[in-house]
DNA sequence: ATCATAACGCTTTTT
DNA sequence: GCGTTATGAT
């Protein structure tokens, strides 16, 4: 009716949901481009999870209304002066007033938020749950996985698996595929079960079945790619089998199921009206295609994410999801979340001009209103110890929370020597990363009980409690069932159920029949609506796990029983947390759980962990050590455009995490793997301006003490502009033996005893042999042996010559 | 069944 | 250097 009003109200309402949020010009843009395919790029500390967390408000609140021309039908020019007094600020905007401004608002289960961790998720729901209330835990805020699962966790069966199928984690996987090899006599050397894994995620990441994944390799003519092929067929259908799935299977299953089964991809379409898909530089090809097939429906799909955080190509990740998405959608929009509210401009100019060096961008320059702060310290250690106490004494001096700290690492293995000199100093401290509490190997048992009972089908955690407690059931009589149950093409289980029948079975049948009688009778418990917590309790006592464990009075084994007690404390809180959960829902949450989830910001503690492990995560101060090139970038990386380009995205990651002030740490000579080698300064530290780092390298002095030093070559400075081929001159192993090194070293290690090729030797294990080849290594040296009768055996000459002697 | 010894490989990063 | 695994001895 009226054009002129209509424009008028819609403009009027547009100014008057963006009053509702306070976000900076470009946050409210994503905030209320809510219709379409939307690309934000996003800058560490950009306020994405404020974006997000506003945008799924907006969306609840007021519908598309923020991105729309259209107006509801029958606007008055009372309701338009409502609105304008509403604007003007004058009395307060009631529910009347929302309510007019929404169109078609959304219910939160039409909404669909895909993290990467659970610990995004959670942030996600919780800081969601603090705006909007409680209709925010309806809401699917989920890791990819978590979402897979849950789609799978109905309509399973029509891919042939059952409802109640088991997750495997990576363990599982590896121990899997390693008897899958042992059967079919491939050798795990030639093999290596990680190797056939990674080719496993790649047929699965190109939608192939396993079936055309042999054709396909058949006809590469390659015999090794082709036996890994049928491995991994092997090991597709070991898992179907025992109706299980892998990480890969959960996305990799959801995306068949979506996209074969008319149904199930109509009631997702249908459902979603928006999907929102965070970290999306980190998806991989399948994840690409099930938010697709997600959000195919209505189209509504925002992927926020930032090229120069994509730090997890080795995980199937791909940076081409991002860099292309304005092709797959060319009507997208895309909006730069560039202003950066966490870090110090010295901060951020380091990480801006580190990142520069970087090819396969979309290009992005962080910016900020805070000042330059201070600059960033560099500290070259002599060692790593000395690295860590540098660490812990800055702490300790600071007259700063041990909270406000982190210490950022390349890999795992680094942690130690940090753990140590906090131990020392006694600064309160936490790892991330280790031996997770559901890794432990008694909690791996019990959960294994569970899953048992959850799907008995499941050989893997079967044959893993079979016989734990002990219960007189030997390897004999397993492998005997094992055969019986190949036989008669049924799971194991239904051998072990029946085992009296079988006369083969000898005495273990009787053994087996009560284990098996056991677990019937704890899933009828299940069945008859025992609670869990009283169900725990029943079956530790009827497994005897426990009663086992305490006939040992060891320390350990009274660490293990606390941690049995605490997987139970764990149920009562899953169950607590999301009231109804059954045991399914918690297994499935303990599969897709990982340490950092638990990560507590309020803690007293200085964090520990790598880099990886940080994303997401900010600290006032942070420790960046063993920036030694070869170590950071890894030496791996070295000499390779592409992963020297992810390695320095992840120093990105890592400086962009602090907050005030970053230290940069490196130490001229470390341990690793029980060899100690000389390092320089990681090219990434090169990157940074000078001016911005305040570098206390106490090498210059102790460099000009000892001139005469041979080694000191390991300390000259490096050429600012290198070209390739300096992977071999990086990492400077140092020689054994050599004329420079020190004594120390020398009188630590038992010379190795003077051998050479043709050398007749007796070995103790081994009797006569001859010494066929000797390949210098490190301070050792590998030997090759030819022993009469034996054949022929790899050997550390070290060890070996304890056990040998010349004839 | 449990322990002891020796070999081996691992160090990228996670769901 | 350490933890895991394979093998063999008790």
């Amino acid at each position: 009716m009226n054009q002129n009003l209509e424009t008028r109200f819609a403009a009027a309402r547009s100014a008057f949901i963006s009053k509702q949020f306070r976000l900076n010009p470009m946050q409210l843009q994503a905030c209320m481009a809510t219709e379409g395919p939307l690309l934000l790029l996003a800058g560490a500390g950009s306020g994405k999870t404020t974006v997000l967390i506003n945008r799924v408000a907006n969306l609840l609140r007021y519908g598309c209304a923020s991105d729309s021309a259209e107006v509801p039908v029958g606007i008055s020019e009372g309701d338009m002066e409502r609105l304008k007094a509403a604007l003007r600020g004058e009395g307060s905007a009631d529910e009347d007033i929302h309510r007019l401004c929404a169109l078609r608002a959304v219910k939160p289960w039409q909404v669909l938020a895909i993290t990467f961790t659970n610990k995004a998720a959670g942030e996600l729901k919780e800081r969601l749950a603090a705006k909007l209330g409680p209709e925010a835990n309806d809401v699917w805020a989920m890791t990819f996985h978590a979402t897979c699962a849950r789609i799978l966790r109905r309509d399973a069966d029509r891919l042939g698996f059952g409802k109640s199928f088991t997750i495997y984690d990576s363990a599982d996987s590896q121990s899997v595929m390693k008897r899958v090899l042992k059967e079919l006599e491939l050798d795990e050397k030639s093999f290596p079960p990680r190797q056939v894994l990674a080719a496993c995620s790649r047929y699965k990441g190109a939608l192939l079945t396993p079936d055309e994944f042999v054709a396909q390799e058949e006809r590469s003519g390659d015999i090794r790619r082709k036996r890994t092929a049928m491995a991994c067929a092997a090991y597709a259908k070991r898992l179907k089998d025992a109706d299980a799935m892998d990480f890969d299977d959960l996305i990799y299953f959801a995306v068949i199921l979506l996209r074969d089964c008319q149904e199930v991809r109509e009631y997702y379409q249908q459902k979603f009206r928006y999907v929102l898909v965070d970290e999306y530089q980190d998806t991989s090809h399948l994840q690409y295609e099930l938010c697709k097939l997600l959000s195919g429906g209505y189209r509504n799909l925002c992927v926020v994410g930032d090229d120069d955080q994509s730090i997890y190509k080795f995980r199937g990740a791909t940076i081409e999801n991002i860099l292309s998405f304005q092709k797959e959608y060319p009507d997208a929009r895309v909006i730069r979340l560039e202003q950066n509210y966490r870090s110090t401009g010295n901060i951020l100019d380091a990480a801006n001009a580190v990142i520069a060096n970087n090819t396969a961008r979309m290009g992005k320059n962080l910016w900020t209103q805070a000042g330059k702060g201070e600059l960033l310290y560099e500290y070259v250690a002599m060692s790593e110890d000395d690295e860590a106490d540098f660490v812990a004494r800055t702490i300790q001096q600071s007259g700063r929370s041990p909270k406000d700290f982190a210490v950022l690492y390349r890999t795992n293995a680094q942690s130690r020597s940090i753990e140590q000199a906090l131990k020392r100093r006694k600064i309160n401290y936490r790892i991330f990363g280790g031996t997770r509490f559901f890794d432990r190997a008694e909690v791996k048992d019990i959960l294994a009980y569970l899953c048992t009972v959850a799907n008995p089908t499941d050989e893997t955690r079967l044959l893993r409690i079979l016989n734990n407690p002990p219960r007189g059931i030997g390897a004999a009589g397993v492998e005997k069932a094992q055969t019986l149950a190949r036989r008669e093409e049924k799971p194991l289980f239904d051998i072990l159920r029946n085992a009296t029948v079988f006369p083969e079975l000898g005495r273990s049948a009787g053994r087996m029949q009560e284990f098996a009688d056991m677990i019937t009778g704890l899933q009828n418990d299940l069945a008859q609506g025992m609670p869990l917590d009283e169900f725990y309790d029943k079956l530790i006592e009827k497994s005897g796990y426990i009663r086992a464990l305490e006939d040992k009075h060891s320390d350990e084994e009274l660490a293990r029983i606390e941690n049995v007690h605490e997987l139970k404390s764990s149920i009562v809180k899953s169950v607590e947390e999301n009231q109804g959960g059954d045991l399914y829902a918690y297994l499935d949450e303990v599969a897709l759980y990982s340490d950092i989830d638990n990560y507590d910001e309020n803690a007293e503690c200085t964090v520990l962990m790598t880099m990886h492990a940080a994303k997401g995560l900010e600290f006032p101060v942070v420790f960046i050590v063993g920036a030694d090139d070869g170590l950071f970038p890894s030496a791996l990386a070295i000499g390779d455009q592409s992963e020297m380009e992810e390695e320095r995205r992840l120093c990105y990651v890592a400086i962009t995490r602090a907050k005030e002030r970053l230290y940069i740490c490196e130490a001229s000579q470390r341990m690793l793997y029980g060899r100690t080698n000389s390092y320089i300064r990681s090219r990434f530290i090169d990157e940074i301006p000078p001016e911005l780092l305040e570098s206390h390298d106490l090498r210059s002095r102790r460099q000009a003490e000892s001139r005469c030093y041979e080694e000191r070559d390991a300390y000259a400075p490096r050429p600012k502009q290198r070209t390739g081929g300096y992977a071999s001159s990086t990492v400077r192993v140092t020689p054994p033996k050599s004329a420079a090194a020190k004594p120390k070293t020398v009188l630590s290690t038992p010379a190795v005893p003077d051998y050479k090729v043709g050398d007749l030797v007796e070995h103790s294990a081994f009797g006569v042999g001859t010494i066929a080849k000797l390949t210098p290594m490190g301070g050792d040296a590998l030997v090759e042996i030819s022993f009469e009768g034996v054949g022929t055996k790899k050997l550390m000459l070290r060890v070996a010559a304890q056990h040998m002697k010349k004839k």
